[in-house]
DNA sequence: TTGAAAGCGGTACCAT
DNA sequence: ATGGTACCGCTTTCAA
């Protein structure tokens, strides 16, 4: 592990100008330049990130805070960012809150604030007043992806209107008993996200004409297992079923999926049933979604540091995130309900 | 941001003090601990990872290198690692390679070699001669995660015994027709894996006087979409089906059991499936499977680095982590075989 | 275009 | 138990 003295001995010039030579800054002389590389490549010279992140003041490295590392949304995301970050020479620092409530104060003051990063991107996170005030006192640029954040920037979907969509997609199909299959509230993650999709699906309910029965409203944990269990305590309720049901992620809807078979209903024949995501599974399963892209969310948000860690312009505001609806065969016309071929 | 000047002049200490104070080294008299501990606190002091690290030669952080983000195997891992790390007050830094093969050469040597970490842990990853050398050179711990890999240190399953265990239940069951739907390599990706699952398999087959024949052997690319498009040619071809599959993960047991679907076979039924994982969905589809505990071994791992970096004597030799059969619904005799209950 | 030298903000050794 | 003080390895003025 040579420094960069044996560097600037090994070619005759002074720390100074390998330390410009190898950054690519300019006022070095090409010769010089190709030597110091050289020189450098030969004896496997690197930079210290310690000894240059103390001298210059910059890390070249982002912090992810992420909720978990283990869900389908977040994973994207982290590829978006990580894609972003690898063209642009950056590290990521994972801080990863593992659903422990307890930890978060840990990761806050322990990590992010111990100045390894030049940036932070944060995911579904609900930040408290204080860890708010905390971040701005870093000074660093901050910006979160997915729901948005009083105060804050940030890059997702607009959960209210993708919600409503998904419901109008069933609504056009004929249905008008329709369950809602939603995410709770979960301990400091963002609950804007479950609370826009369920809102939005109020609103196209609303706008319809129909009813909201509570009972039919029933929160799926956001995972599988979850949301099928919860599925099927509502398909074993007694009295009239659902004909359809919009469930606030695809992983939910798949758990919806199962649970209809767990009672022996066909989708779409008995039960229509809708996601939000576009799951790597999805296309598999046949499953009817409003499609989002977290990896392209995860992608714009670091452009969006990286760019102001690069000198640009502070970007203020919001960014909305597409999304589009993918009809596949998970949803069709409740039974009984015909309609005319589309003319072609 | 205050320093650590700010922190000695507040509290009317020398900053070598406080350093020590700080970081709870001993020889430091309770009272003074104390004032210490208070006046950071007020001030909002943070020591400087940079600083620190370039002082004390330790960064506090460890570096994860994967192979992607995006797959249920590594975050699990990540997970576990994740876990142990924060017990010990480490950083996680997160080397994605991101399916790249092209990056991988920058990965290793604008960042690994930047001496931004304390040790390295990495999963399922072959090594190419020059990467080990430039991995030695910094004479860092290192360790594997899934898939032993020559001259380093590795946690993970018996890949070999794991799918021998899972053929012979297959085989326990009456069935002789079996297909083996494996990973196949993936350019800098531990073949050893996909290899040694093969390998158990033919083992077991061998074993029972059966033979494995090669057109029931398929690549299924390790994630469900393509497993099922594999399965399914598998079904498609003419002549005699097998009446079961072993699956090298739980991501192309679904797969499988899906291209059954497509093709109206039941399961187990007409098809029995066996996995390798226990995946998240994997109760959820009753999918039979050996189940391994990828957030166990990340733990295993990343405490085997930390004890080391802690002072501890360097854990020689490779851990094999457990695994068990978990019996689900996707699995029976074939048909036609008709075997007594077992006793009680 | 290049070099000299003063930090960057801590840590750790040696005194006291 | 505490303070003084050389570093740690690189970046960045400022001069030449």
């Amino acid at each position: 592990m040579p420094g960069i003295e044996e560097v600037a001995r090994a070619t005759g010039v002074s720390t100074a100008t390998v330390s410009r030579a190898l950054r690519g800054l300019p006022n070095v002389s090409d010769t010089t330049r190709a030597a110091v590389r050289r020189a450098a490549d030969e004896l496997g010279y690197v930079a210290s990130s310690s000894a240059s992140g103390l001298a210059s003041g910059r890390t070249l490295a982002l912090g992810v805070v992420v909720p978990s590392v283990s869900r389908w949304f977040y994973t994207q995301v982290m590829e978006g960012v990580d894609a972003e970050l690898r063209a642009a020479s950056y590290d990521m620092i994972l801080f990863n809150l593992g659903g422990h409530r307890g930890d978060r104060e840990r990761v806050f003051h322990r990590s992010i604030l111990r100045k390894r990063t030049d940036a932070l991107l944060a995911l579904c996170l609900d930040f408290t007043v204080e860890e708010r005030e905390q971040l701005a006192s870093l000074g660093h640029p901050t910006i979160v992806v997915g729901g948005p954040v009083k105060g804050l920037r940030s890059v997702g979907i607009d959960e209210r209107s993708t919600a409503r969509r998904a419901t109008e997609h069933l609504l056009s199909l004929g249905h008008t008993e329709i369950a809602h299959l939603g995410g709770e509230d979960e301990e400091g993650l963002n609950s804007q996200v479950p609370a826009g999709r369920l809102r939005g699906f109020t609103i196209a309910m609303r706008a319809a004409g129909l009813p909201v029965r509570p009972e039919w409203t029933v929160p799926g944990g956001f995972a599988l297992p979850a949301a099928r269990a919860a599925m099927n305590r509502l398909l074993d309720r007694p009295g009239p079923r659902p004909t359809a049901v919009f469930a606030g992620s695809d992983e939910m809807a798949f758990g919806a999926i199962l649970a209809a078979g767990d009672h022996g209903l066909s989708v779409p024949g008995d039960l229509s049933v809708i996601g939000i995501d576009d799951h790597d599974f999805s296309e598999s399963f046949g499953l009817t979604t409003m499609a989002q892209s977290p990896f392209e969310q995860g992608a714009v948000a670091a452009r969006i540091l990286l760019d102001e860690l690069g000198g640009g312009e502070p970007r203020r505001g919001s960014v909305r995130s597409p999304v589009s609806l993918v009809v596949r065969s998970s949803t069709a016309p409740p039974r009984g309900v015909y309609r005319a071929a589309p003319s072609i």
